[in-house]
Parts: structure tokens; sequence; C-alpha cells
DNA sequence: TAGATGTTAGTTTTT
DNA sequence: CTAACATCTA
């Protein structure tokens, strides 16, 4: 055996695997759980609190485990809950920003806050900046909104305030003003982004000695999910909770991290994720004990090699290798066409005998890499009328009449939230127009107020309608004192007018559904057993309750300090503030028709963490994935072969990878070779539906006579091939006389190999790989490219 | 102020 | 090719 533990003596710990079983028991000291797909890393996670907790080695309110999104979070509680009867009332189990908000709405006072802070979400965080740079004359045409929320928002998540970003050019430090200039703002509005909850909290920590050591007194134990997908903010506030910094040196203070990762599964590194706190984590924390979850429990072992050969061509690894007691499965099945729409056809036709063959369809699960793959196929699921489900999209929180309700809503809560006051001022209409906002716009500014205070200051019939609109704003405040959450909402949507609005618009029944499924998200907010836990701060009364109280071991160390100075701050949200702050921090489920048996699909980000029985991977082709944009440099190829793997680990029993000659993009035809992923799996694990290395002919290879399917294996098999799809308009051959994987040369780049060809006529371009000059899109009508 | 028309971009996304 | 956004005209 691997590890010398002793036989387990708690039903806990049952049925564990033997590095299961280690990592569950690892004594006190800090720990790096390398959790492969689908190898129980959950339950291992949530079996060591419930370990830790039922052999007193800790109290309810010394453990603090953080999670990257809600549903995480919830799953999390749920297995504690459902192994342990225990309070979790005291336990801090959350997201990331869940926790900071917990620990802001305790604090708000030393953290520079007022009381009803609200949160601003992505739109907002935009929409805010829009309205800065309109205020201070950017052009908007060199710094796009989108561009300067990107820089704030990534500024923050490596922890660097406006003075602390490096500048080199012009652009940058127009940036950097921008930046500070949108903090003033916020700040003067009582607002926090996401990335402030993160960084305020940090800040806080590191700067306010009494706090930060009641802070690391109480949390024992820390356990992170998902640590590779952690930024640099999040891993530097993870320090601040663990440890000391002396002399610039990081010393791990004597509590517990415990952080679960899969370095292989890293793939958001984009906005800002940095696997490099793994290794930084191991040196750092002297991790002692580092625990490898090798076994997986969910896929067939064709799958599992196909898995593990793909991502042993990253170089940057820290090593790991998925194994199965399960036997070899079905082969991964590999299909080329002809088309995207050939591709979709195909699919359907499939998925229809694998319904035939007792499977649901729930259990079916379409993977691409880009969101605009998802119309082919949902044109063709539909016109087959197999019932499917795009994951992806707005969620209910998002939609644009719940964010007006709530902006009505949260200015209840804090008259000073401008980005709530301009979504609202004249929707519905009121005769304010863009004139009025303007000039209210302008007072505001000249007295350094909000909005709603500057109204007064605007005369005129202008400032009529706005009085009018702020009057009944103040009433509406008045009137909700002391109701029920609920009669706020329905109280509100009355007075707003948004509902009788919306009743006249041809499209409303649909918002004004919507609108009414708030009341209901509200009700069952408050009458939940999440109301309380997640959103509102009840740190005080936690942090006064010793652990005797809360039905434990009285003989385990008092952990519960008292709080630092500012404790007076702990009064409980209203429940009106709680639920506008879950509605910030959870955008809600965007399972529309849940329960329905439907086909999932979804891009590869957002399948990570689930399974299904049987995944096509479509669209396996270079440009597309490895997305175009990644081929250029080592480390974001790395990421699309991570990226692909999270994508294969997906299917439990049976994979499809397919691949398209031809493909609809930006209403263009582009010619694609398929992905190079191909040659890094194993042939053996492989079956090739379509004859393999088939060269691109178009004429040559037409629908219909496709291949006979001799399926085996456990869904039964059945032989007809594919009666013939509707055959859509074949595309001529392309006039240039290239293909795709055509050795060509170029006067100036030498030899090379075409990757991928688009357009046709004059703005025919061909995208062609020169070993010695990199991958280059060239104009066929300008550049001169020979076939060797 | 609103509807109409033009313009432009177009990976991946949770909080 | 679209969808989202911005600008223009009744």
């Amino acid at each position: 055996m691997l590890f010398d533990t002793p036989a387990p003596a708690s039903p806990l710990l049952q049925n564990l695997n033997p590095e299961q079983l280690a990592a569950v028991t690892l004594p006190a000291g800090n720990a790096l759980i390398l959790a492969g797909a689908g190898s129980g890393k959950t339950r291992v996670l949530t079996t060591r609190i419930a370990w830790l907790l039922q052999t007193g080695q800790v109290s309810p309110g010394g453990i603090l485990a953080v999670t990257f999104t809600n549903k995480a979070a919830k799953e999390m509680l749920a297995r504690l809950t459902a192994m342990l009867p225990i309070n979790a009332r005291g336990m801090w189990i959350g997201t990331f920003h869940g926790l900071c908000n917990r620990f802001l709405r305790a604090h708000w006072k030393l953290a520079g806050l007022p009381s009803t802070f609200q949160i601003l979400d992505t739109q907002d965080q935009l929409s805010a900046i829009k309205r800065l740079m309109k205020q201070f004359n950017v052009d908007e045409e060199r710094f796009p909104a989108k561009q300067t929320q990107w820089f704030i928002a990534g500024a923050k998540e490596d922890g660097l305030r406006p003075r602390d970003v490096e500048t080199r050019t012009d652009d940058d430090r127009k940036k950097v003003e921008l930046y500070q200039l949108y903090e003033e703002q916020c700040q003067r509005e009582g607002v926090v982004d996401f990335g402030e909850l993160m960084l305020r909290s940090y800040e806080l920590l590191r700067d306010n000695d009494p706090v930060r050591e009641h802070y690391q007194r109480r949390f024992r134990h820390i356990l992170i999910d998902e640590f590779q997908d952690t930024n640099r903010l999040q891993y530097a506030w993870i320090k601040m909770l663990a440890g000391q910094t002396v002399e610039g040196r990081f010393v791990p203070g004597d509590n517990s991290v415990l952080a679960v990762g899969d370095d292989d599964q890293s793939i958001y590194a984009f906005r800002g994720a940095r696997v490099g706190n793994m290794a930084d984590f191991v040196r750092e924390f002297e991790v002692t004990h580092q625990i490898k979850l090798e076994q997986n429990y969910r896929s067939y072992s064709n799958i599992l090699d196909s898995a593990n050969a793909l991502i042993s061509h990253n170089k940057k690894r820290l090593g790991k290798n998925l194994r199965t007691d399960q036997g070899p499965g079905e082969p991964v099945r590999v299909y080329e066409s002809t088309s995207d729409f050939a591709e979709a056809q195909w699919m359907v036709e499939e998925m229809r005998q694998l319904v035939r063959d007792g499977i649901d369809r729930k259990e079916m699960a379409v993977l691409y890499r880009s969101n605009a793959q998802s119309r082919v196929i949902e044109t063709a699921l539909f016109n087959a009328a197999v019932p499917y489900r795009v994951y992806g999209g707005l969620r209910f929180f998002e939609r644009a009449e719940i964010k007006h309700a709530l902006a009505y809503l949260r200015l209840l809560e804090n008259k000073d939230d401008d980005t709530s006051f301009l979504r609202i001022v004249n929707f519905p209409p009121r005769g304010i127009g863009a004139r009025s906002i303007e000039q209210l716009q302008d007072a505001a500014r000249a007295a350094g107020r909000s909005l709603h205070d500057a109204v007064a200051a605007v005369g005129g019939k202008a400032g009529a309608n706005l009085s009018a609109f702020v009057a009944k704003i103040d009433v509406l405040r008045e009137q909700t004192q002391g109701l029920s959450l609920r009669e706020i909402i329905e109280l509100v949507l009355q007075h707003s007018g948004l509902i009788e609005h919306y009743r006249s618009e041809r499209e409303g029944a649909d918002r004004i559904e919507n609108l009414e499924e708030l009341v209901n998200a509200a009700e069952s907010f408050v009458t939940q057993e999440g109301f309380g836990r997640d959103a509102v701060a009840m740190p005080v009364d936690e942090l006064r309750q010793s652990p005797a109280s809360q039905g434990l071991d009285p003989n385990l160390p008092i952990t519960d300090e008292p709080l630092a100075p500012d404790a007076e701050t702990g009064e409980t949200m209203s429940p009106l503030a709680a639920f506008l702050t879950h509605a910030a921090l959870e955008s809600g489920d965007n399972q529309a028709q849940a329960g329905q048996d439907a086909v999932q699909l979804m891009t590869v980000h957002a399948a990570k963490g689930l399974e299904f029985d049987c995944v096509f991977i479509t669209g396996m082709e270079e440009g597309l994935f490895p997305h175009e944009n990644s081929l250029s440099d080592h480390e974001s190829l790395e990421e699309e072969r991570r990226l692909m793997y999270v994508a294969i680990t997906r299917a439990r029993q049976r994979l499809y990878l397919s691949h398209s000659q031809t493909r609809m993009l930006h209403g263009q035809t582009r010619y694609n070779v398929k992905s190079r992923f191909f040659e890094e799996l194993p042939e053996t694990a492989l079956k090739w539906l379509t004859p393999k290395n088939q060269g691109f002919t178009p004429s040559a290879f037409g629908y219909g006579g496709g291949y006979a399917s001799t399926r085996g294996g456990s869904y039964g098999s059945s032989k007809e091939s594919f009666a013939s799809p509707p055959v859509p308009p074949q595309k001529a051959a392309p006039s240039h006389g290239l293909r795709s994987g055509m050795q060509v040369f170029h006067n100036k780049f030498g030899e090379g190999t075409v990757l991928a060809l688009e357009g046709s006529g004059d703005d025919a371009r061909a995208q062609v790989n020169f070993p010695r000059h990199g991958i280059k899109w060239l104009a066929l009508s300008v550049a001169k490219l020979t076939p060797v």
C-alpha cells in the first residue's frame, strides 16, 4: 500500500481508496492534493471537513472552505450536512467573492465602505466605465470601454491599485488615470465591483493587524477548491490568512491550508488564473504532503488513455496519469464531415440512434470551442425535433427587466448608486431625455454629489420631471419600511410602472412573467435555507459563540476571539440588502427548463466539472480547436490542449470527435484541416468512422454513402447506414487550387504548410505555417504561393 | 424620444 | 452572416 494509514475507524472513511483516505486524514499542516478529473475530489474535500469536525480537531467556526462557483459551494455544503448533523452556520463555506462580501459587510467601516454598498456586476461595471469616459471626454476609439474594463479588472486581479500599475506608454498612463477616476466614482457612489470585493478584503487584512490576527487565529483549516484557477490576488488573500510576510519572505502560519486542484484542467488563464500558484504554494507554504488522486471513477480506459496521451504533450505539468479499473470500453469515434452542416446532421442521426438504444438525451452533450458553433447544431436539432438545451447566455438576474426592477430596489437601499439611477430614471419613459440627464450630471459633478442629491439643482421642466422621479423613489423608500421582502418587491413593481409598461409592449408577456418570478425568487430566498448563509453577515454573533454552543466537543480549542475594533457593525442585514447581494453574486441558474430530457449543448469551458454518458466534441479543426488566436504561442497552445483534456474527460462511456472540411464563419466558408490534437491521441483507442487522412476533395466525398455504422458494445448495435439527409448546395472547389495541408512556397518566407483557407476570389486568404517565420495569413490576390 | 438605419466586430467566463 | 451598438432622422 502506498500510504500507511490506520484502518478506517469512522463510517465517514469507508469506501475511500488509499490516496483519498490519506488526503482526508492528513495531519495538520499545509498540503496539496492533485486531483485528476473524476477522481472524487469533492468527496475528499467534504469528507476531510467532516472528519476534522468529527474528530474534534476543529469547530465549525474554524473552517474556511473556498470555491469558485456558487454551485460548488452549495454542493459542498449539501454533502457536508448530509454527512454530519452540524449547524453549518458557523462555517465559512462559499465562493471567494461571497466570503469577501461577508467579510466586508462585517467590517464595512474599516474597509471604508458605506454599510449599504452595492455590488456591480460586469454589465454594471461596463456602463459605469462608459459613463465615466463620456464625462471625461475620452476618445472611445482609442480607448474602448471594454478594453478599459478589462484593464481595470486585470489590475485588480493582480492586486494592483492605480499607483501600483507600471506604465510605459502614454496609453498606459491614460488607462491608469481612468482606473483612478473609476475608483473615485465607485467610492462616491458606494459601489464595488467583483474585483474590488477581493481587493478590499485583502487590503483590510493586510493593513489591519487586529482584524488579520483575529481571522488567522480563527480559521484553523483553510481548504481551497480548484486551486489552479486562483489568480494572484486570491493567492495573496490566502497568504494573508495563513501566514506572515517577514522582510519580503513569506512564513506560513500555524493553521493548515489544503489546496486541491488539477494543473491539467487550468483553462482560465485568460481571466487571470495562474497555475503557477500551485508551485508557489508548494514552495512558500513549505508543503510536506502532496497527494495525487489518479484513480478515475468516471470513464472507460479508451477515453482515459486518450486524455492521458493528449495531455502528455504539454511540457509544463506537475505530472499525473489517470487510471481506471473499468475495461477499455468503446473506442473513441472519429468522424469527418464535408461541412459544418453535415457534421450537425450526422450528429443528430447518431443521437437518434443512441436514444433508440436507450440513452437519455440529458446524458448526451455536444461540446464546442466557441459559442458561435452552436447555431448550426441548434438548427439541425430543431429541425429534427430533438429537444436540446443550450448553456450560456443570459441568466435570470441578468435579464434587462430584472435588472430594471433590481435598480429600483438598489436605489431604495443606496440612493447614491448612480448606475442604478441612470438605468431607471427614464424607464419606463417619463419624459426625461438625454438633455435633462446631461444637465443633472453637470449639476451633480459641480456639487460633488450623487445624481439623486443633485436633482434639486436642476430647474425648469427637466427639473420638475427629475424631482418627481426622485420623490417617487423617496416615497417608495418610506412606504417599504418594515414590509417583508415580498411586499417590498410587489410594491416596487407596481409603483415603478414596470409591469404596466411591459403590458403595453408586444413582447412584454415573458418579461412580466420574469418579474413575477422575481417575487418568487425573493420569497424562496427568504424561506429557503440559503438566506443567512452566504449573504448575511452575522460574524459578531458567530465570533462570540463558543464552540460548545455549536453542539461540539467543549474540549476543542477556542478559536473564536473577540473581534477587532468595529465589531459593533455586526448588525444583521435587512432582507432586501441580503437579496440584492444574492442577486449580484449569484446571477441565477441558467437552467431554463431543467428536468426536461434534452441534449446538452455548451462550450468546453462550461462543461468543466460536468460529466455525461456520451460526449460529442465538435469542430476539431485547426484554427477552431486549437483556436487560431492560440496558435502563435506555446503557452496558450498548452491551454488549448488542457481544454481538450477537459473535454475528453467529461465522457463516461462514449466519446465522439468530429471535424469538418468546411465551415461557415463570419459569413464566409472556411476550409479547415483537422486538429493537430488527433495526432496526439493513441491510434489504438480510436475508431475512424470515416476513412482516415481523407484529403480535401469536396466532390468526391458526398453525403449518404458515408459509412456503415458497425457499433458494438454496451448500447446494442444497429446496422443501417444513414438515410441520406437533405443535400445542401455543394460549394465549388476554390479556384486558387490550394488545399489545407498542402506544402507551398513563398518568395520571402520559403516553404510552409497551408493550415487554413478562407474567402474566395479576391478576398481569398490562406493561413500558412512557415517553419522559419511562424504562422501568417496571406491574401492570395497579393501573395504568390506555389504548391511544392 | 423613438424607431430606422448604418457600422463593426466576431475565443473561452465566474463572481 | 449576425447581433449588438451607435448614430441619424421623423
